[in-house]
DNA sequence: TTGTATGCGTTATCAG
DNA sequence: CTGATAACGCATACAA
């Protein structure tokens, strides 16, 4: 076990006091040039790293940030908080931040595991995902004064806080767009229950750009493959029915395109490995440079002070066979 | 903002010095029965949390694991590491542990990353998954004294850490024998080179299993779905075919199951959401377990002193429709 | 059984 | 520009 080295080692082998080491880690335009370069090589020679601990005690920043790993529920868009969660730690290293992980049952018992988590390990912040409208965590964060962001906007309350997320609408309007450049007219839609945001904006996406004529052609189920399936036998066994669905969801589309007959055109949404494999057309979330925007967020505030403006990106749609 | 209540807003509360407070917390034996539980009350009263901080630099102790999240690759069997990590955040909690992510390019980033974050977080130890042959960062920690337990066995050197591992013959051979009971003679397999451990075990259970005269009938590729396609082609142009294929992951077994006429039987390994969707035969690991067992022994390690015996699970087969 | 003193590694305040 | 000193919250010898 290697010996520790602490700040006072440093300071030996420079030759310095103990607070000069510090001077040169925080404040290093108060130390003269020539002084500054020998504890910096010090520094280097011992591989020394401020204990954060310690540090903490003084400052009150823990520099570790802590997002909730939700448990899989079909699995299908699971891989979406996968890779999210990979692109967050990737971003939050070179920012100085590492992620913690924490679960939780429900909006409650995430609010006290906050309280547990900011009592103990000080956090100096949180990445929360699924927001949805009268969210209780974001209010109980905002009126402790807790710094966050959430990747989803806030529904309800505008910009009453830091967040990023992607434009919902976009992506299911650019994949209806694509099917009546297609050539389809008649365009149907398979979502979730109103009162979700995200959901609202995907089936807003489509609605605006199916044409005037689709009422009849919108269907609300809760997530889920099987409920696909029942979704788009019930679409497409109407009169006049759709010759293309759109989806709100990988899990949707792929209960769609199995029963659906081989010409009718079918996008899903969230670009999962099961639409890869499939062949499926589904709109790709930039998570990667989402989880990176939220740290960028986070840091911000934490280290800048800055306010930060929210930020909107643009998905993108992936075409495969299925449409 | 909560104001902060430390171990002496406790002790004022209860009227004791807040040394009573803390043989309270940590060594109540030593404290009279009716201040105890006065102490006690004043802890409930006030939410108190011991600062893990102070704490730390104390003990040396920072009740902190730390495991990488790995990049999605194909993301078909990604969601393996997924259904693991959020298994070790469920376990680590009522333990008093938390888990914290990084990421690491390889095994020489890797490596970098554990010495900084022991130099500054004094992380308490290590899980590490996607062990193999030769591993150069289990011997790092080794060396070190770092705690740490494998998911995965170590490969070479015998029981020289704690490890959690799944039977991975015992889920390629009961597929196998799965098939031989539906009345398949030639069973193939595809699988990875010769060389990676757990490759090796998923070869070895087909091959125990398959009967005597298979050897025509293995094939090994580097993951993937088309590597998959191209492997199960080969396999089934040659004299005398196989009527069914055991493969070594998902990913295979897709590319396989694309490639091959509807009577032949395909069995795939780690039961992803792909599988499901396909109705793909495949083998299911017990992740949560898994993670469970190893949160387990590495508290074992930390908290107990014990010396921890290796864990090897059985991974259970899951039958659909594709054999 | 309870209270007093000390130090963990850091940074902030304040003299020199 | 540099160095001494205190304090963050906790746990451990030690004394009462």
């Amino acid at each position: 076990m290697a010996d520790k080295v602490t700040i006072a080692t440093v300071a030996a082998h420079a030759n310095v006091s103990r607070q000069t080491v510090s001077n040169v880690l925080n404040t290093p335009h108060l130390v003269r040039e020539e002084t500054r370069e020998r504890v910096r090589e010090a520094i280097a020679a011992l591989g020394y790293r401020a204990n954060q601990a310690a540090r903490l005690m003084r400052t009150g920043r823990s520099r570790l940030l802590a997002v909730r790993i939700e448990p899989t529920r079909d699995g299908i868009n699971g891989s979406v908080l996968d890779r999210f969660l990979h692109g967050l730690t990737e971003a939050a290293a070179p920012a100085g931040y590492r992620i913690l992980l924490y679960a939780a049952a429900d909006d409650r018992a995430e609010i006290a595991t906050y309280d547990d988590l900011l009592a103990r390990y000080e956090l100096d912040g949180f990445v929360l995902t699924s927001t949805h409208h009268g969210d209780v965590r974001t209010s109980w964060l905002a009126e402790r004064g807790v710094p966050f962001v959430t990747f989803g906007r806030p529904w309800g309350a505008p910009d009453s806080h830091p967040w990023v997320d992607v434009d919902n609408a976009a992506g299911t309007a650019a994949a209806t767009r694509h099917l009546r450049e297609a050539g389809h007219r008649r365009i149907g839609f398979i979502g979730w229950p109103a009162g979700s945001g995200v959901g609202d904006e995907r089936r807003s996406g489509w609605a605006n750009t199916a044409g005037p004529d689709h009422a009849d052609l919108d269907r609300a189920t809760v997530d889920g493959v099987v409920e696909g399936e029942a979704a788009a036998r019930d679409l497409l066994s109407i009169s006049d029915p759709p010759t293309a669905l759109v989806c709100a969801s990988d899990s949707l589309a792929v209960g769609a395109y199995t029963v659906a007959s081989p010409g009718v055109a079918i996008a899903g949404f969230d670009d999962t490995p099961v639409a890869r494999v499939l062949g499926l057309t589904s709109v790709a979330q930039p998570l990667a440079e989402a989880a990176a925007r939220c740290v960028d967020l986070l840091a911000g505030v934490l280290d800048g002070g800055t306010a930060p403006r929210p930020v909107l990106l643009e998905p993108s749609l992936v075409i495969r066979q299925s449409a």
